[in-house]
DNA sequence: ATAAAAAAGTGTTATAAAGTGCGTTAAAAG
DNA sequence: CTTTTAACGCACTTTATAACACTTTTTTAT
């Protein structure tokens, strides 16, 4: 399990490298893959292990697609998702891509924050995340969405 | 069970060890990793043992992400959760990270309270924990949260 | 369509900062 | 007075990051 904050640096060609401390818990876990996505939410990413985003992006494309809100998460989480070769005995180094950036709204910075939150990564323009710390509300925050059945035990 | 009020020292690096006289309580509990993390409530860290810790972060991180409040929840606890190596027969030594240090104020102390709460420790600015006993009120208290169903029979 | 140029992506190295380990001194407890 | 504990200082190790060189892909111009 992976956990904690961590503001690191974007090189020059937008990439950034796993802090060492969880590079045990990616060699336990035998990951060769990242998948980075969109956050449904909120202005930011989700970075998933090879083997945890095999579950969601199965669940989720099984879903039927002709409910509205299950069709934009489809859209959201499966449709900008970029997986990227990854070894736990490397530099862990990923690339995010400039769609990507521009989502998070860190096209400018040379720094993110990266989230632990166990079985996943965020990836937050700095910014964004201490406003929501101090329970500012950010403008692209989706409230109130009414999920249907199917998708009401699933965490993304 | 480990109880009692601390005032101990952080050194250079930020770094404190635990008093003597809760080595018998390591050891018995047979713990190698300690997790320091934010409190939702207060300007102040929560001190977990391995053990409690992944009972805690399972339960949390197994939440409906979706509600906000639970997000907010698991972004301060696990998202700011720093796990460390613990030897409870050597110096039982930890490093307190500057994002955390921050957040409980002690910035620029060199001296912390550390207080035993039975199957965890908090840590506090001094000048917080004193005004805490004398029923004063923190600035950066947050009152009237309304916890949804699946949080209320959590204790943190 | 081809060649040249530019951009994007990959990999390596050097260096400063952060983190770790351990011995010594000072203080407290028995 | 002896023993234990806490605090401090220093040296060593690891980590993060910026700089650079090289390769591949894409774009542009002829």
């Amino acid at each position: 399990m992976m956990f904690g904050f961590n503001n690191i640096s974007l090189d020059k060609k937008s990439r950034f490298s796993f802090p060492a401390k969880y590079r045990d818990a990616f060699i336990n876990s035998n990951e060769n893959q990242i998948v980075i996505t969109k956050d449904p939410q909120y202005p930011s990413l989700k970075v998933y292990l090879g083997s945890e985003w095999d579950q969601i992006s199965t669940k989720l494309s099984s879903l039927q697609g002709l409910d509205p809100i299950v069709r934009n998460l489809q859209w959201t989480i499966l449709g900008n998702a970029s997986v990227c070769d990854f070894e736990p005995t490397g530099r862990m180094q990923v690339l995010i891509s400039a769609d990507l950036k521009k989502y998070a709204q860190i096209e400018e910075a040379n720094r993110i924050c990266l989230i632990g939150m166990g079985n996943k990564f965020e990836i937050w323009n700095q910014e964004n995340w201490e406003q929501r710390q101090t329970g500012g509300s950010l403008a692209t925050e989706i409230l109130d969405i009414v999920l249907p059945e199917s998708i009401k035990d699933m965490s993304f």
